[in-house]
DNA sequence: TATGAATGAGACTTCATTCAT
DNA sequence: CATGAATGAAGTCTCATTCAT
């Protein structure tokens, strides 16, 4: 993992840490910036929120679609880790199910523009958003499964469905502070239970 | 092509005939393009679907805003005219309300991006905003209020966030024809149902 | 160029009364909107200066450069008839220069933009600044001669130099408050004296 | 002009001399097209003339203004600098304002359509003409009080309407063959001399 | 003959992307 | 490798001018 002393000559070599660090700037920045401006923001403002320029962006993540995916790649880590804990921590599968739902509003509120840039259908964003439900729509799918299983909620509604309709809820929150998405949110997860 | 009725023998082109109703060609060619390209779509694509020049687009409708309240003031009165209706003619509150809000999403859903820009908060668009609300939600609390008089669902989610999150679930069906917002929509209004 | 009424085959024909004066609406409104927004103000805006529509500005002015040629047309005369009239009143020919002179920047300053399209060298204003010197620098020559006749000023100027120069000094007066151009155009009539 | 410490081993330098270049490069183009079309070209002529993309333009002149006060300072500082230097190498204080004048002349004569935004007050033009009288009015001014000292002009004309009126009177001079300015502005310096 | 809606060229400005340094 | 200057396509908007009624 370290390039030590050694120089030319080397084939397939591990990046160097500065390299590394600087992704995580720019990862950071990006994810900062979209924040503030939206996935379209230019590039230029992300090169200079990370203090590079901007031919590093475009280096590091040849299209947009590429640092997109790297920033999304990078918060969906984090929320994938949170699913298991939770199933083992909770009450029931379904009480694990909400505050795993309510961890992931969290997640798409608090980054803004990310839940936006969830139901984009945009050329490349196919790459982010198989990779953003093959590693979520598994965790979903497990709570479901288990709630399911437990009586607690219906059984016929998928992961990807669900995942897909809270993202969409959780859309515009970030703009519109009169937007409260967790109350809908809320009454989605309550339409889930098993009818009498 | 036509002449309305009128037999008058103009071997020329009857264009300022097509010019009269000029108005609704432009807003049907607006919710086509917006459909396909969203609200940003270039005025000149706008035009184009039109068959007019970009200039008419801009006599008509000065602002981007103005054209696009102006589409979805044309669209929104057919479905708030819908309502009282519904409620006459079905068996309960409920399955008006029900019947409602498929009628909303078919028309959300069918008029591609047009949920998109419910959420926007794009200056300039709150007289869309408000004028949707406006006629819409007077509507939706109507059938909310006598489901929830009749005791059929909870009392404490108010019209305009219903409608919001209806909205917020039919984005991106259009381009996305994996996506099918209306069971999830199911699912939102059966969250509404009273709890035991 | 423009011949009046004559066209295709017609002999001479007088106008109609009431499309004289139709013609004089639109010179007026002309010029006034040339006052306000200079020479290359909106067609629209003239045309609703005058109350008629843009087709009418057309139909008697059919470019731009007719127009403006006939609102000086209009004011030319005016001021080249004051001319002979001021030699035979004045005290000497120089006081008759002088008050002629003051006459005519009073007339370029009033007209907001006369001033300006005097020097233009656009192509199609030619016709304007050949009857615009054709019918103020005899005026022009004649006081001067007179003045140099009289030895009060040197001879060496010639009418159509001087009559520009004072054009240019009214440049710009109208729209800067600052700008006093009686004071340069004083100390212009001054150089002429014949020196000692 | 080059980069001093060259052992220093700064790799992140030699970007600026070509982009100083082409400042210059720019500056020339803008002010050769606003000779032939006038300050209001279009960027994409002075664009084309100087060999860059538009965004160069832009780049370096955010706004139109700033291009244009660009052109001038550039200009007005060679003048301003040769005010003193006549003023000394002359024989006379009137001398020297004549041949002061004269370069003048030449610099708006020769650099077309100068003179027609000196007269502008457009806004954000504002910067230019202050800056162009800071720089210039000084100088003229010292010439007029020493001439005026000397007793020989009157003292009445400020520097400030001496320069106005020079410059209005070279407007057109370059796209009108026949017009002479010199002349004219000749007998306007004549005009100065003390009357008896 | 008068009207003004429609047309569309043309100018502005912004950024994604490339590439010389 | 990094930088950021340069490019130029794309979108917006404004009017001069035409022409159907």
């Amino acid at each position: 993992m370290n390039d030590g002393g050694k120089s030319s000559g080397h084939p397939s070599r591990p990046k160097r840490a500065d390299a590394r660090r600087n992704e995580k700037t720019l990862l950071d920045a990006a994810a900062s910036v979209f924040v503030e401006s939206g996935v379209d923001a230019p590039v230029r403002d992300i090169a200079a929120k990370a203090g590079v320029g901007m031919g590093t962006i475009y280096r590091h993540f040849p299209t947009r679609a590429d640092l997109i995916i790297a920033v999304y790649r990078h918060q969906v880590e984090a929320c994938a880790e949170a699913g298991p804990a939770l199933l083992e921590s909770s009450a029931s599968p379904y009480a694990a199910l909400k505050s795993w739902i309510d961890l992931f509003v969290d997640f798409l509120v608090t980054k803004h523009g990310l839940a936006g840039v969830l139901r984009s259908d945009n050329a490349g964003f196919d790459a982010l958003h198989a990779y953003f439900l093959d590693r979520l729509v598994p965790v979903c799918a497990q709570l479901l499964e288990a709630a399911a299983d437990a009586g607690e909620i219906r059984s016929d509604l998928k992961a990807i469905e669900l995942m897909r309709g809270v993202g969409n809820l959780c859309i515009g929150a970030d703009t519109d502070p009169r937007y409260e998405p967790r109350r809908l949110v809320e009454v989605l997860i309550a339409g889930l239970r098993r009818p009498h």
